[in-house]
DNA sequence: CCATATGTTACTCG
DNA sequence: ACGAGTAACATATG
């Protein structure tokens, strides 16, 4: 479910919701195959830890805690819901951290894709390509990144190890902003339409998450804030799920690249 | 019943 | 080594 703009609205929400140096005074585990220890070394690590920072790397949501990093990647249908001590637990909601101030995060995920990762360090985030969010996201790299490869555009920016971030949804609107097909082979892209292309990754994001991401469709798996209200950015959106090109109203054509619907304008993306 | 879904990885084949 | 393609994970929705 979440990309980029999701992961970051939940976690400037928790900020906002003061979570930062809370102690965790309890957990619960409904679902251990969604943690990758065993459920007595985790609440054993989490239990009367506190949280020193909370970060996001790519589409990686992390709890710094005092002695752990709690690394948390939502898949398709994760969500963080922000609720009180007296909440009663519903069907999909696998996880639990109870806070000192009685408060706590519930983690729901009908398809049960997502994980909990509790490790020492942040080395299993190595191989992620540059946080499309960072200061370290320049054109210079990205423009030489897409030279040293030969794939199919769409394909290289759904690589979390290429660029970290993005998924389905933004590479299609990215793709349509710098109006660029999503097949077109990253040898032969410009320097000028990669620079269409970077400053439009950079669009949509900074856009969608102004909006508090995007939420397709009215169901409980679809995103929706740790206050488990939705998003905004579908309104905005320009090709993805969309039927006729706003620019020039031909239809929009669907094809599979990467095992992902892609939306596109053939005439305006080429 | 069928197709589809905001993600990732392991595996195969060329 | 590289790129393309597929299945798999599990469930809900239209």
């Amino acid at each position: 479910m979440p990309e980029i703009a999701e992961v970051e609205t939940i976690k400037n929400d928790l900020f906002a919701a003061k979570i930062l140096s809370q102690k965790i005074v309890d957990v619960k585990i409904f679902k251990p195959s969604l943690i990758n220890t065993s459920k007595k070394a985790f609440v054993h690590k989490v239990k009367n830890s506190r949280i020193i920072n909370i970060k996001r790397i790519g589409k990686y949501l992390i709890f710094v805690l005092e002695d752990k990093f709690l690394i948390i990647h939502l898949r398709m249908t994760g969500h963080i819901f922000l609720k009180d001590q007296n909440h009663i637990f519903q069907k999909h909601e696998h996880i639990a951290l109870i806070f000192e101030n009685k408060k706590m995060l519930v983690y729901f995920d009908p398809r049960r894709f997502g994980k909990f990762y509790l490790r020492d360090d942040l080395s299993s985030l190595d191989k992620l390509g540059c946080d499309i969010l960072s200061k370290s996201f320049i054109f210079d790299s990205f423009y030489e990144k897409l030279k040293s490869k030969k794939k199919n555009i769409k394909t290289l920016l759904l690589d979390q190890n290429f660029i970290a971030g993005l998924g389905n949804i933004y590479v299609d609107e990215a793709l349509f902003l710098a109006k660029m097909h999503p097949e077109k082979i990253s040898l032969n892209i410009t320097k000028e339409k990669a620079k269409d292309l970077f400053f439009s990754i950079k669009k949509i994001i900074s856009k969608a998450i102004k909006n508090r991401g995007t939420s397709l469709g009215k169901s409980r798996s679809n995103f929706s804030s740790i206050y488990e209200d939705f998003g905004n950015f579908q309104n905005h959106l320009l090709v993805h799920t969309k039927k006729t090109c706003p620019n020039c109203f031909s239809e929009i054509k669907k094809i599979k690249v990467s095992q992902r619907t892609s939306h596109f304008c053939e005439k305006c993306q080429n």
